[in-house]
DNA sequence: TATGAATGAGCATTCATTCAT
DNA sequence: TATGAATGAATGCTCATTCAT
């Protein structure tokens, strides 16, 4: 992974299917390796749409995040044949990131602070494309489909680091996992309504985890 | 509670400034004084407003609320010049209410419990209009002119209580009313998007008032 | 009917359902009696869809009917919720005169000569309205839906013509009702095209009878 | 009779002039040789769009093609210029096939039978590939230009067939051969839209043919 | 030369807002 | 004053054609 390593996502890596996103599965691929150019195209796109999402909502007309890509909107439409499938695949790409990074404090010596630390992780990944996570929770576009399977691999993963702080009894434990990430992605709507910067919503996200400490531990 | 009564608005509150809705205050206005028809028009058309706005989102068209409200949508046009302008009117009646709630728990004995009922029956609101707060959440359509005032007006409310908590040392002195109130109406949205039912939001905000509690407290 | 007495059809008559199109039946509908200038209006993009049909085909950007019909775009689909419905409503239009014309024959003395003069007249008013029935016969729009109700009653209407011609021996007995309508429409749709005029196409007609005819009745 | 022999069309008669069309023709031309490949694929593309305007009409999309064709699109514009060129270099593949069926019937003994044969031969071919018929009597695309000289020769050929018959008496000598073609391809059309098979087709062929007999002939 | 990626004009349709009745 | 018809800019998307690889 070398060239296409970009801010968000490699053209390559699209469309991920929450398995094996190991670095050179890549190569092996059914699908012809995708020419150069298309897939600078690619990730401009993604990335203008990242951008053109998060300042200025889901119901930006494709349009402009077209224009911001520098790209005709036909080449657009070749890359994401729906408005709907460009978002996803960006909601997507977000999610995958937070599921790696939930898998990554699954092995962690302190249960508790793993789960700490994943929620800031999560509020801090949020917080730079906060927006987006707004337009997540709108009906506007409907996110369904295959994002569902993903959004529920995000729930066993981060369970598992919710048990594993219960069983040490980090944290109380009629606090669900559903619970806590409804806690965290509405702190980081609010946040980012709000104006609040980075530490602002990590005063958020503590008095949240203050929440769900058990009292006990503290 | 006068907050949670009537229908659900009613035309008197419409042009509140914070001050004197009595009844027949509407003659005593400066402006014209609004024949009896026109005021039941504007009724008719708020209340239609707020449940279509709360059943199909803020991206319904407007016509779908003149039909709902038995007017055609040159009626609707004369009460309110603008779609953002019906929307604003219907959020700020709500913030209205919430004001007048939290003036309720002005003056009860105990400040802690005064200002964690206040949050719990804020939620309980949102809860019922669920999709309007979280169209207040969103930039779609600006609410922030006048509007803003009001939001004051509620910010320094809720700070009355949280300070009377903070001085008993019920909560926390580091949270800020705007965090508060940021987790909250988080909370309100990210319940709403899940399908959490009332227990589910309660639930969530019982864990952001365990946040802000003084843990010595307890 | 009088101001409203056009060209081709008149706005009230819009939605035909095969049954009772006589005269009176307007006044008592359901719906209010339409505006006046929304009647001239609907007239107005009935009579530019049918020349623009005709002249350009069913290809024709919506656009140009509402430009030649001197209307917005909005309120062409005001009177008609899409292109396809506004097709519909010209061919029915069409297709109901054409019953009309044939049940105008069903009592003539001469059972033969009754069918042979629906037929001239058929291509009579096809002629004038060419290339619609050309666009009638293709796939680009789904002309399906209540569109086949209304041609199995002009089936129904021609077949009255042709058995009381087969029994009197004016026409072959193996000559389906189906294969004369696609003979004469066939007929008139390659006048179209090959820029036949009026005698030119009756000629056409004159064969397509002459082939139907009983040998003996010559 | 060659005309109907072989896959769809072979490349050599694409770009008949009217004359020799033998196998090494295309070596002997004035441009350039193309290379083998290169005539495969203009092949490839032939037979590709014959099919797919077949079974999808005239608006498929004309990446269809290149892809059943099995070639880039590219590759296809390289070939023909536009999708206009190619579809008429199929119609004039057909058309010349029908030409060489016409002048095929020119010795026969009896002319009438000689005429009417073809007629049969001409509605069958037209039905194998129906579709094409109708999108040749569209406005849709625009099929004059060079195409109109072999419809002109087709024109000549029948009518050698007609005046051949027309002087033996075996039909009226009031029929031009525009009519009778007109007639023919009208009701292949007919017969396309309608769902008639084969003998159904036929069945209006003869209605046709007894419509412009000389009555004394039967 | 073959490929298929890029392009953008064009199309059907929606909806906030204005205006004639 | 109430009504709802008229308006047209804006939107998502398609597809013939061009052009870089």
């Amino acid at each position: 992974m070398t060239a296409t390593k970009g801010p968000l996502v490699d053209a390559n890596e699209h469309n991920l299917n929450g398995t094996d996103t190991s670095s050179d599965a890549r190569e092996a691929s059914a699908t012809r390796p995708m020419r150069a150019d298309a897939a600078r195209n690619h990730e401009k796109i993604l990335v203008a749409a990242e951008e053109t999402f998060a300042l200025e909502g889901v119901l930006v007309p494709i349009d402009a995040i077209a224009e911001r890509a520098g790209v005709g909107i036909g080449t657009l439409y070749r890359h994401f044949p729906t408005k709907e499938a460009l978002y996803e695949a960006i909601v997507m790409t977000r999610v995958t990131q937070l599921i790696d990074t939930a898998r990554h404090f699954d092995h962690s010596a302190d249960p508790g602070q793993a789960l700490f630390e994943f929620l800031r992780e999560f509020a801090r990944q949020a917080a730079e494309k906060r927006d987006l996570f707004e337009a997540l929770n709108q009906a506007g576009i409907d996110v369904k489909s295959q994002f569902s399977d993903l959004l529920g691999e995000l729930m066993k993963a981060v369970d598992v680091l919710r048990e594993r702080a219960v069983k040490r009894g980090a944290i109380k434990d009629d606090v669900s996992t559903t619970d806590i990430l409804a806690l965290i992605s509405g702190s980081c709507n609010a946040a980012g309504h709000n104006g609040f910067d980075h530490d602002g919503l990590q005063r958020l996200i503590d008095i949240v985890i203050a929440g769900i400490r058990e009292p006990a531990e503290r």
